[in-house]
RNA sequence: GCCGGUGUAGCUCAGAGGUAGAGCAGCUGAUUCGUAAUCAGCGGGUCGGAGGUUCAACUCCUCUCACCGGCUCCA
C-alpha cells in the first residue's frame, strides 16, 4: 500500500508503506547525510521510523536547533552505553540534551575520575565505529515497568510509574535500552564529534533529600569546526572571568582573614562602583524617586513581625548587645516601611518612591558562593514603591522603561519574565489577579514578550525577572520587580482615600541593577574588562620618553585630573614599548605619549587602546575627545 | 548544605617521607632608549590552619578553613 507524503517545497510523494523517512531521503538526495531527523504532521520521529500514515513531512538537519538537540541526547545515550558496558552495576537516571551540550546522572559507587572520562569517551568511539543500531520499541507502561524491574534499573522503573500514558517508548542500540521519548539517530555511527567535559555531584531528580548521583557533562557537534569553536569560546569566557581580570586589573580582592564573600574594593574597583552609583542617584531624582538611608542593623523584633525571621533567619547575620538582638539587614525594606509610616499618608501623596543604595548581608551557603557574581555582603540599588492599585500599571511601566534604558546603556538586550501565583499564597485572589494582570499590561504597552513561569511567584506577590544576555550571550537575573501583599498588611500600612476612608496601598520592590557587586561582575566579564571611557577607572595615562620630558608629562598630567579626567602617569624609566605593553594589559582607553616633539608644540602622542597611534593631539583636543566620550546618554 | 577537585613566594605554576624550585612581579644598579617585554645583581616561602602517625611530614592519616567545578538554594 502507498501513502502520500507532502514534501515542505510543497512537492507530493508517493512511498510504500512502513517504509522510512531516510528511505525517501536516499531516493531524494541520495545520503541523507545532513539530515538527523524528521517532522511527520508536526511530530519529530526517527528517520528510521516505519511510515504507516501520509500528511506533511519535513527534515530536521543536524545543524538546526532541534537537530543539535537529537545529537546531543543521542551522544549522552551513547555515553551511558559506554558506562555500563565499562563499569557493571551503574544505574542510569536521566540524560537530557542541555543548553550546550549533554549530561548524563549515573547512580555509582564511587565518583568518576578524569581517567574514567578518557575511557568513556574512548569506549565511545569503539561504539561509534560498530555502527550499532538504534531502535525504536513502544511497551505498554505494565511490561516497561517489569522490563526495567528485571534490568535492575530502579530509577527507570521510577520514572515511568509517573508517566500516565498507556504506552511508553524505549530505545534500544546493541546490550543499551533506555526509556526516552526520542527521536534518535538511527545508528551510534551517525554520532562522530563529542567530548565528554566534565564530571560532577548531583542529585536525583535535583533534590538534596535524594540521593547524589554522578553527573558527567558532556558536549557534541556534527562538525569538528562547531567543537572548535565552542572549546575557543570557553576559553575567552575564562579569560573574561572577572575574578581573574579582578585580579589582574587590581579591581577587588578576598580575604580569608577577612571572611568569605565579602570584597574589598581596591582604588580601581572603588572608582567603578562610585560612578554607577553616581548615575543611579542622579537617574533615580530624574525619575521622581527619594532618596533615603536606613541603619546597617535593625532590632530582631522588627524581623519577626515582617516574616523574615520565619522565612529567611538562616540567611541572617545577629549581634546582640545590652540584651538586645540585631539583625543585620539582609534586605532594606524595612526602613522604607518606618518611613511610610512615620505619617498619615494621604491618596495625594501616592505614588511614594523610596530609593536606597542598601548595603546588605546574606549568609550564602557555603559552595555558592561565587567572586563579585554571589557574594555574602552587597549593595543594591533597591527601592520600594507605594501606591494605590490604580496606579500600579503606570509604576510598573514606568520601572520598565527605567530598566530598558539602563541597559541600553550599557548594550545589554533581556528576556522578560512574569512568575503569577503559587499554590501557597498571601492575599486575595483577585489582587493577585489585578496585579499580575498590571505587570502583563504593561509590558504589552510597551511591546515587550515575556514568559510566563506558572505558579513561579513568591507567596507575597508576583513579579517581573529580568534577565539581561551580555558580550558572551550568557544570561544573567538582574533586575526585578516584585509585588508585595504581605508587608503592608504586616506593618498595617494605610493611606486616607478621597472619602476619607484607610486604605491599603500596593508595595512594590525593585531593583534596576541589582547588586552592584553583581552587576559589576558582569560588566567586567561583558567588556572583557576594557571598559567604555565614561567607566574606565583609568582614562588615560601620560608617559614620557625619557626623564627630559618628566616635569612636562606631569604638568599634563596636573592639567587634565584639574579638568576632571581620570588620568594617572607612568614616568618609570623603562622603554616606551614597555610601557604601552603593561598599559595596554590594563586596558587604559588613552595612552598619552611625550617626547621632546610634543613638548616642543605643546601636546601629546596620543594612543587609543583599540585603534592604536592617532597621532599628535593638542591638550584641548584630548580633553574634548575624552569629555565627548565620557557623556552618558540615557533614553527619557 | 551535598558530591568531586585544589591550596607550595605578591602572581602563574613545577616538585616531593630526609626540612623547597622556575618565570613574572619586587628591590638595587646600569641604561635615557619614540608606539606591545633593555641588561645585570639581590632579597623573598613556619608548602592554607590544627592535631596525629613516624627517628624524620611540605609529602601519609584525621579534622578544619578557603577556593574551583557542579547540585541545590536565592522568603
Amino acid at each position: 500500500m502507498e501513502i502520500r507524503l507532502i514534501l515542505e517545497d510543497d512537492q507530493e510523494v508517493q512511498v510504500p508503506s512502513g517504509s522510512t523517512p531516510l528511505d525517501l531521503l536516499r531516493r531524494l538526495d541520495g545520503t541523507g547525510d545532513r539530515w538527523i531527523a524528521a517532522r511527520l504532521n508536526g511530530r519529530l520521529i526517527d528517520l528510521n521510523a516505519p511510515l504507516k500514515e501520509g500528511g506533511r513531512l519535513s527534515f530536521i538537519p543536524y545543524d538546526s536547533k532541534e537537530g543539535l538537540e537529537i545529537l546531543r541526547h543521542s551522544t549522552s545515550h551513547l555515553m551511558a552505553q559506554a558506562v555500563q558496558q565499562l563499569y557493571p552495576g551503574v544505574h542510569v537516571t536521566i540524560g537530557p540534551a542541555t543548553e550546550d551540550g549533554f549530561y548524563y546522572d549515573f547512580d555509582f559507587s564511587r565518583a568518576f575520575t578524569p581517567d574514567d572520562l578518557q575511557r568513556i569517551e574512548e569506549r565511545m568511539k569503539e561504539l561509534v565505529d560498530q555502527d550499532i543500531p538504534i531502535r525504536r520499541m513502544e511497551m505498554s507502561r505494565e511490561e516497561a515497568l517489569d522490563f526495567f524491574r528485571k534490568r535492575g534499573e530502579p530509577y527507570k522503573v521510577e520514572l515511568i510509574k509517573e508517566i500516565d500514558e498507556p504506552v511508553v517508548s524505549l530505545y534500544e542500540q546493541g546490550d543499551f535500552v533506555d526509556l526516552c521519548r526520542g527521536p534518535h539517530v538511527p545508528s551510534t555511527g551517525k554520532l562522530r564529534v563529542f567530548k565528554l567535559m566534565k564530571v560532577a555531584g548531583a542529585y536525583w531528580r535535583g533534590d538534596e533529600h535524594n540521593k547524589m548521583l554522578q553527573r558527567i557533562y558532556g558536549t557534541a557537534f556534527p562538525t569538528e569546526e562547531g567543537l572548535r569553536d565552542y572549546l575557543r569560546w570557553l576559553e575567552e569566557a575564562e579569560r573574561r572571568d572577572h575574578r581573574r581580570l579582578g585580579r589582574q586589573l587590581d579591581l577587588f580582592s578576598f580575604h580569608d582573614e577577612a571572611g568569605s564573600g565579602l570584597v574589598i574594593y581596591h582604588p580601581k574597583g572603588a572608582i567603578l562602583r562610585w560612578i554607577l552609583e553616581d548615575l543611579e542617584k542622579r537617574e533615580h531624582l530624574r525619575r521622581g524617586y527619594h532618596m533615603v538611608i536606613g541603619p546597617q542593623m535593625l532590632r530582631a523584633e522588627l524581623w519577626e513581625r515582617s516574616g523574615h525571621m520565619e522565612y529567611y533567619k538562616d540567611y541572617m547575620y545577629f549581634t546582640e548587645k545590652d540584651g538586645q538582638i540585631f539583625a543585620i539587614k539582609p534586605m532594606n525594606c524595612l526602613a522604607h516601611i518606618l518611613i511610610y509610616n512615620s505619617k498619615i499618608r494621604s491618596y495625594r501623596d501616592l505614588p511614594i518612591r523610596y530609593f536606597e543604595l542598601g548595603t546588605v548581608h546574606r549568609h550564602e551557603k557555603t559552595g555558592v558562593r561565587h567572586g563579585l557574581l554571589r557574594a555574602r555582603g552587597f549593595t543594591q540599588d533597591d527601592a520600594h514603591l507605594f501606591c494605590r492599585p490604580d496606579q500600579l500599571h503606570d509604576e510598573i511601566q514606568g520601572i520598565l522603561k527605567f530598566v530598558r534604558d539602563m541597559m541600553g546603556l550599557f548594550g545589554f538586550s533581556f528576556d522578560l519574565e512574569i512568575s503569577t501565583r503559587p499554590e501557597k499564597a498571601f492575599g486575595e485572589p483577585e489582587i493577585w489577579e489585578r496585579a499580575t494582570r498590571a505587570l502583563q499590561e504593561s509590558l504589552e504597552s510597551l511591546g515587550y514578550a515575556y514568559r510566563i513561569n506558572e505558579g513561579e511567584g513568591a507567596f507575597y506577590g508576583p513579579k517581573i525577572d529580568v534577565k539581561l544576555r551580555d558580550a558572551l550571550n550568557r544570561s544573567w537575573q538582574c533586575a526585578t520587580i516584585q509585588c508585595d501583599f504581605f508587608l503592608p498588611e504586616r506593618f498595617d500600612l494605610t493611606y486616607v482615600d478621597a472619602s476619607g476612608e484607610r486604605k491599603r496601598p500596593v508595595m512594590l520592590h525593585r531593583v534596576i541593577l541589582g547588586s552592584l557587586e553583581r552587576f559589576i561582575g558582569i560588566l567586567i566579564e561583558h567588556y572583557g574588562g576594557a571598559f567604555p571611557v565614561w567607566l574606565a577607572p583609568v582614562q588615560a595615562v601620560v608617559m614620557n620618553i625619557t626623564d627630559a620630558q618628566r616635569e612636562y608629562a606631569q604638568q599634563v598630567t596636573r592639567e587634565l585630573r584639574a579638568a576632571g579626567i581620570r588620568v594617572e602617569e607612568d614616568l618609570r624609566n623603562e622603554k616606551l614599548g614597555l610601557k604601552i605593553r603593561e598599559n595596554q594589559l590594563q586596558k587604559v582607553p588613552y595612552m598619552l605619549i611625550v617626547g621632546n616633539r610634543e613638548m616642543e608644540r605643546g601636546g601629546v602622542s596620543l594612543r587609543s587602546r583599540e585603534e592604536g597611534d592617532l597621532g599628535f593631539a593638542t591638550l584641548k583636543e584630548v580633553l574634548e575627545r575624552i569629555r565627548r566620550e565620557s557623556e552618558v546618554v540615557l533614553g527619557s
